[in-house]
DNA sequence: TAGAATCCGGACCCTGGGTCCGATTCAACG
DNA sequence: CGTTGAATCGGACCCAGGGTCCGGATTCTA
């Protein structure tokens, strides 16, 4: 309830300072739970008062942070052109549309680090999670031999966690190109298992 | 550091007390998050100040309490019988190590979720997830044509995460024997693939 | 049983999310 | 422009809950 858009400037100023300092402390900080609401209220320069009643809450904020940066994501998936768009083959647009939530959240750490984990219920009530989730679990539906991919689509999904991506990046040290490898490699490893793809590959 | 056993035998008995009282809230509330510090000590009989000296803080407290569930299970797995057991060939091992992470997750699901996802830094830094990694990994290495054992073991771990089994169990009222049966399915599915097992299943 | 070491427990502190309401700013209208 | 009512501002305030402190009770040792 508190998603409305206002009619006045000062309001509309205000949003946008709020999510362009949030923005900020969150690539600035280390830990994404040392920027509390009093920290991104003062440099946006605006109250407590103001940045509550435009985002409702702690998570609200992390959504509209998270959402937009997402946005030009879901532009490429939607309508976008192949392997990501809907006109690539299943087999081509799952590990595409998982290194994309890859590289996201290795783009984003500290930003889906806080949404995922921060107290605000489990990830998988959120909304950008269930859109990630059906969108794969269609394509994956599509794949032959492939069952179960409702679960599939949420294991697979797992793999690209926040806080894992974090732990592999932050304290394992292991560079974005071979975690991206190692993301394809599993991925593609799921999707030609079973003995349908060892019939086909051999014929 | 607060670990340490203490001589005194009322120290002991408010410990064990603790541990029951913990137990037996974490079990009754739904979620896990609203049982507090101070409920605990109520519900034990005993006060906040004892409550802390003995573990530490509320991560101590879930981690003692974690730990001693997943003792029994430990012995299994490392000196019990096949298929869990180390006798047994890491095709069935596998498989075996992830069904009995999700049935003691879905067994214990509150007190997971607690560890899992309580602030308390991310679960990859907690010991007993790095026991569960190294077995996982070392077991997969002895896998051939499988790569990336570090990054798999770490994905097919994260498909257990307790926050998942919550949701799949809670909200998708998925049944316990479906859970295990697509986990296991989605862990053969992992383990077969590549050209080299389609090799071996066509001679 | 005295003395010291240890432990008990609940009052207390502090952080941080979230609320409230008088003061202020805005937009519409005369 | 000046007025006016409504929407917004902002910081003082509230509250829960994790964690600390220390006077007093309990337990071990000699």
């Amino acid at each position: 309830m508190p998603e409305r858009q206002s009619s006045r400037k000062d309001a509309v100023r205000n949003r946008e300072a709020v999510l362009a300092a949030a923005d900020a402390l969150f690539a600035r900080r280390e830990s994404p739970e040392d920027v509390t609401m009093a920290d991104v209220a003062a440099a946006a320069g605006v109250g407590k008062g103001t940045l509550f009643r435009a985002f409702g809450d702690r998570a609200g904020l992390l959504r509209a942070l998270y959402e937009a940066r997402l946005e030009p994501i879901w532009q490429a998936v939607e309508t976008g052109p192949p392997p990501l768009g809907p006109a690539a083959p299943p087999h081509d647009r799952v590990p595409a549309l998982l290194d994309a939530v890859l590289c996201f959240k290795l783009d984003n750490r500290r930003l889906a680090l806080a949404l995922e984990e921060g107290g605000s219920g489990s990830p998988y009530r959120a909304e950008h999670y269930k859109r990630w989730h059906s969108l794969l679990r269609a394509v994956l539906e599509q794949i032959p031999g492939l069952t179960d991919s409702d679960f599939t689509a949420h294991a697979l999904l797992a793999a690209t966690r926040a806080d894992l991506v974090e732990h592999l990046a932050g304290e394992e040290r292991v560079p974005r190109k071979r975690m991206r490898a190692q993301l394809a490699n599993f991925v593609t490893g799921v999707l030609t298992s079973g003995p349908l793809q060892g019939l086909t590959a051999e014929e």
